[in-house]
DNA sequence: CAAGGGTACTAGGACATCCGACTATCTACC
DNA sequence: GGTAGATAGTCGGATGTCCTAGTACCCTTG
């Protein structure tokens, strides 16, 4: 059984609701939402690493380089990336780990503090980003099926959930 | 290093999109949304696991068994709940076989269809999963920290999503 | 009624994420 | 100074998701 294609004849979201309200099970709304961007982060994600596919590449370890990629010096303490990407400090561990098996970035020494590891874009790393950059809005990140209002919507109506969040 | 807990002095995704622009990377606006989504995405499970921790569930497992309770019989076949959960078939099979070690829904044979395995929810699952939804519900399903109005907001728009996506 | 194509599920492997624990190093304070 | 506490990164383990391939079974078709 591939993965399946075929469209349901009803929105499943609307039935949950329906479901959720039949059984009284309260913060309906909530659980239409958490379900809507639990489903558009997996259709994204799909979507991303599709694109990225023919680079080598997933979306986390685009967002490392990018990240990178954006640095005056070409280089950043592997806690900042995770401050910065919003990750587990072990999930930059395996992201760098696999970068820099592909010879994208390298670990290199921090000048004054020992502790501190960083990590530098490599050259073939920034022709890399640069194209999958540029693959990827050709491909409108993903999200083609929806208009203009919706995007800046979708992220003004979250911008709440991350300040809430403690996210800056 | 524990996760990271202090916000940033700034809105990483309002600073991604400076770096965007100024490199002319092009569908900034559905940059800033995917990553917003991506980044809901991960406030939102975490809450909800975090939530859901106390009863030894997570929340795939979670939706999975929901969907049971939601039947007339208590039962479906694997592939159903592959298509309404919107997840890979393998998803099903490693979802349907921790809740089976966990009591929580049983294997049974389909009578007529020897290819098909129906998953029929337990009286332990019914009871769990009732107090899980309840709990959840206490928590906004992790989305407190928005308003009613961003909450439809972020569903309406993401609605033309998943039917472009082919979802319904 | 036998063969071929389609369907249902599982096995094995790749990624990514998190958590707790451990090592190495820095820093502050007595 | 020397020791305790904080900080940086990694290791091992658990979850979850996907993909490809393989097995078992159903069903249509000649």
């Amino acid at each position: 059984m591939p993965p399946p294609d075929a469209p349901l004849p009803f929105d499943p979201i609307s039935e949950a609701r329906r479901n959720w309200e039949a059984r009284g099970w309260g913060a309906v709304d909530a659980m239409a939402a958490a379900t809507s961007i639990t489903r558009a982060h997996q259709i994204l994600l799909k979507r991303i690493d599709t694109t990225l596919e023919s680079f080598d590449l997933m979306f986390s370890r685009f967002e490392a380089l990018a990240l990178l990629s954006f640095t005056r010096t070409g280089t950043m303490p592997m806690g900042r990336m995770g401050e910065r990407l919003q990750v587990h400090p072990t999930s930059v561990t395996n992201t760098v780990d696999r970068l820099e098996a592909q010879g994208l970035v390298a670990r290199i020494p921090h000048p004054t503090d020992r502790r501190t590891t960083l990590v530098e874009i490599t050259p073939a790393g920034r022709t890399r980003v640069e194209r999958a950059a540029a693959a990827l809005g050709d491909v409108g990140f993903g999200l083609d099926g929806m208009k203009t209002s919706d995007l800046t919507a979708v992220t003004n109506s979250l911008h709440s959930l991350r300040a809430a969040a403690g996210d800056f």
